[in-house]
DNA sequence: CGAAAAATAGGACGGTTGTCCTATGGTGTT
DNA sequence: AACACCATAGGACAACCGTCCTATTTTTCG
């Protein structure tokens, strides 16, 4: 079992190359040229083009699941939870201005092609949705948590797709600025303040 | 020049199945083939693909501005042709609900391609942009016209993702009565109410 | 009508794709 | 040392891709 390092190695390069160019547009031979080994040993890992799809997805689920647990074990009140969410589009602004969302685009791109890993993708969605919703219930918010959770996972979207679309770092921050504010407006007021769009 | 016709059938078709099916993943046999026309017929009114690619893109640019000048000779105040934009969402919701946005998701995916049309593509979004910003200009928001506009159009995008993702109209039709309410807002009130998200 | 031009058909090409097969090198166990 | 097994290499395969070429049909127009 020597030998476990190989095949992750494929699923992380895999991983990189389906964000950066698109799950279809990537071959078989990038990904081992990429990493200097043979077709033939890529075959002995993964049979089929779909399987490292699936072992890509499950394994962007087990990293972000952890990263969300991490942030629910540090951050103090609900409020500074949600701000490290938010905080995913300024960390990663540079790959979101060239390559945009890795979670949407794969969704949208497998959607196209009508994949059956499509709604495996769609998990991590539901993942962040999940995720969001308890904060929002535990800011007191339980009768529009899961609305609020979607609204806020929606304007990630529309922000890293146009910030990608006119290449515009700049837009990400101004907009995350605006989600600051409206984020804060939970934190004095107890339970009011949701008319905001 | 009989023959407009064809031509214009291939762009048509050509339209809808990038739509549907994205740009890379749509073959020059399989648009002949949906049009009862050969590959050679095909070559005859399109050297490359790249040619169709262009057409398209043009085409649509073409279509979305005289919509948007006839909703600016239509709508008789400047919320009401916001209105306008927004109800494309509802409009267009089941083909939203399963291949997204046709500007959004087609820019992502020939930024993905680093697809010399990518700039192209990006104009449709421009031309949206400097719409919105003409009305929210007219509503006396001269100072933030680009922003609001840029906003706007970030949250139709996330909406259509999400949307697509979750296989959801219901989440659209919710999502727009909140910009509704929204866009009321500027319309009672002259100037202010603007810190919401 | 007849010639020129436009439009269409259908096949050939080199390249790439995902997939699969077989042979070889390495490593550990008895 | 002998063997089994895991890992790797490299090539073969049919299918499809975008592109291109050459005939044939249809239309246009003097």
């Amino acid at each position: 079992m020597a030998n476990k390092l190989t095949r992750d190695r494929i699923v992380d390069k895999a991983d990189q190359l389906f964000y950066e160019q698109g799950f279809e547009h990537t071959s078989f031979a990038q990904i081992a040229e990429a990493l200097g080994i043979s077709r033939g040993n890529f075959y002995y890992h993964f049979k089929t083009k779909d399987e490292i799809l699936d072992a890509v997805i499950s394994h962007r689920l087990v990293r972000t699941n952890s990263m969300l647990d991490n942030w629910e074990l540090e951050g103090d009140t609900p409020v500074d939870r949600i701000r490290s969410f938010i905080n995913i589009l300024v960390m990663n602004r540079a790959k979101i201005k060239r390559y945009g969302c890795p979670v949407g685009t794969l969704c949208t791109e497998l959607g196209k092609l009508e994949h059956p890993a499509r709604s495996h993708a769609k998990e991590l969605f539901t993942l962040f949705r999940t995720w969001l919703r308890r904060q929002f219930e535990q800011l007191g918010r339980s009768d529009d948590a899961d609305e609020l959770a979607m609204h806020l996972l929606a304007f990630s979207q529309g922000v890293a797709t146009l910030s990608s679309a006119f290449q515009d770092e700049k837009f990400i921050h101004s907009e995350v600025k605006r989600l600051d504010d409206w984020l804060s407006s939970f934190a004095t007021s107890t339970n009011n303040q949701s008319e905001v769009l």
